[in-house]
DNA sequence: ATGCCTTACGTTATACGTAATTATT
DNA sequence: AATAATTACGTATAACGTAAGGCAT
């Protein structure tokens, strides 16, 4: 095999016309650049230079071979860029979903720093959520069914409940053991944009209410705290240190109710090993 | 830089699926190739295999690298082979004639085992010749005129003067001293078939002559010495030791001489050393 | 005399094989 | 137990830098 190390020195030679010049670029004595390029030489068995004393140049030979160095080297080039856009792929994580229940049920598997991976998280429908799994966009994708297809492992990994968070003095706060969509239809909510799934269940039974939508989830949980605007939670977006001013009340309905799945191929079930540290 | 060696153990553990069977076929121990593959693994900064204690297999990563490296060594190879054909080009001395004479005038020249070299040696025109010396195709050629072209070097070498050489019963053999075309023109003469640009002289000055064609020169040579048919020789293929019962009469005409010039290309001026080796 | 390449030589680092170790089937 | 990988370790080879040598400008 021939070394490319010494096709890289032929390359920097025929750059600099000199062998001392590119034993500088190259951080090689001289000597050992000139026993280079008699190697590659020797490898090759084939003179690629004219040399008289003090003078080294290549020779038609050499120029033909060069060529094909400079080849070599631009292949080994995409080799190292390929290699690096693999090692990105590997160190990063991509996960999609159709609601973020999830984000709130594995908290650790979101958190870049403790999976040691750079995370994306995108919501989308489920349609295209598995396209994307299967043409390898995503790594990991979270839907609301099962879904058996060939070369994919599907779990059914949690289920996220539904409950409306009202004032303690909220005219609604006697139902405070369970209630139904068509009990608080017709209010005025806080709510979050982004709740993927979420928005097809409240167009189909809160036709008549009015929701005020709030990009940033701090900001809504404060706005929530310092009024008397009813707003959504779920069993797993619920914090312990809830705001005392308020409850949270069950809704009652099956559509209430969202069935998380996870998927991945199967090649990489290890990936859900991920979900059992929380 | 990345090593090629280690790509193309890469491309051989693929074949085989084991480090084992793979270090088998590269003649290395089974340790020395496992290094290997985590050498390379360490110069990428990407893991590409799978390892579990007693099987190793290619991982994702794996199959992409493997396909460039695989391109790779391809070009390798085309690289061999370039340097195996330029290797034999160098070797070899491809020379250009429009008339034999330069071969007897430069015997060492045209001897392979004495210039280290294959010849080929051909006979053509001179457009042609000075076409293909320019392409590349010939090293040297041999013309009958000085030629000034750029990138060309050419130099007077030779002048060759033909003779008619007779029995000393012949009747010719009265004209010993000089002898014109004319005064040898309708007769029979013995010829050899390779004879160039003199075909063009014989053609002009000897129209109602006859000519025994002879492919092969010793066969000519014989038949000459046994026989009383004049043919020609000129002073560079005449021997010392020439048949005593000849003798070799100068042709006095100016057609009767051709002078020889060599021509090369400027940066391979140095081939025409060889003729001074004569 | 100077500049640049090659050769010589002693040293260091790298790559190898053998042997020991580990873990899976 | 057998198989096939990795790790440990001592050795031999190969690549390096420094120093010396040679030849043309």
């Amino acid at each position: 095999m021939i070394d490319s190390e010494l096709l890289f020195y032929l390359i920097v030679f025929s750059e600099t016309g000199s062998l001392l010049k590119s034993s500088e670029l190259l951080h090689l004595s001289q000597p050992s650049l000139s026993r280079a390029m008699q190697k590659l030489e020797a490898e090759l068995d084939l003179t690629l230079f004219d040399r008289s004393a003090n003078k080294i140049t290549l020779n038609e030979n050499g120029k033909e071979i060069l060529s094909y160095a400079k080849d070599i080297m631009m292949m080994m080039d995409h080799l190292k860029e390929k290699a690096k856009t693999l090692k990105e792929k590997s160190q990063s994580l991509n996960i999609g979903l159709t609601a973020p229940g999830p984000i709130y049920q594995f908290p650790t598997l979101f958190v870049p720093i403790l999976t040691n991976k750079k995370i994306s998280v995108m919501i989308e429908e489920e349609a295209e959520l598995v396209k994307k799994l299967i043409n390898n966009i995503y790594d990991l994708i979270f839907i609301n069914r099962s879904l058996k297809i060939e070369g994919l492992v599907c779990e059914k990994i949690m289920r996220e409940h539904l409950y409306v968070s009202v004032p303690t003095t909220h005219f609604l706060a006697k139902y405070h053991h369970s209630i139904s969509f068509n009990d608080i239809d017709g209010q005025t909510f806080l709510l979050s944009s982004d709740i993927g799934q979420w928005n097809e269940v409240l167009d189909k039974h809160m036709k008549r209410s009015r929701f005020l939508k709030q990009d940033d989830l701090d900001e809504l949980r404060e706005i929530a705290e310092y009024s008397t605007i009813p707003n959504f939670v779920t069993n797993v977006t619920m914090s312990k240190n809830a705001p005392k001013n308020r409850i949270n009340i069950p809704i009652a309905d099956d559509d209430a109710y969202l069935d998380f799945y996870v998927l991945c191929k199967k090649e990489r079930a290890a990936i859900l090993d991920l979900l059992k540290q929380d």
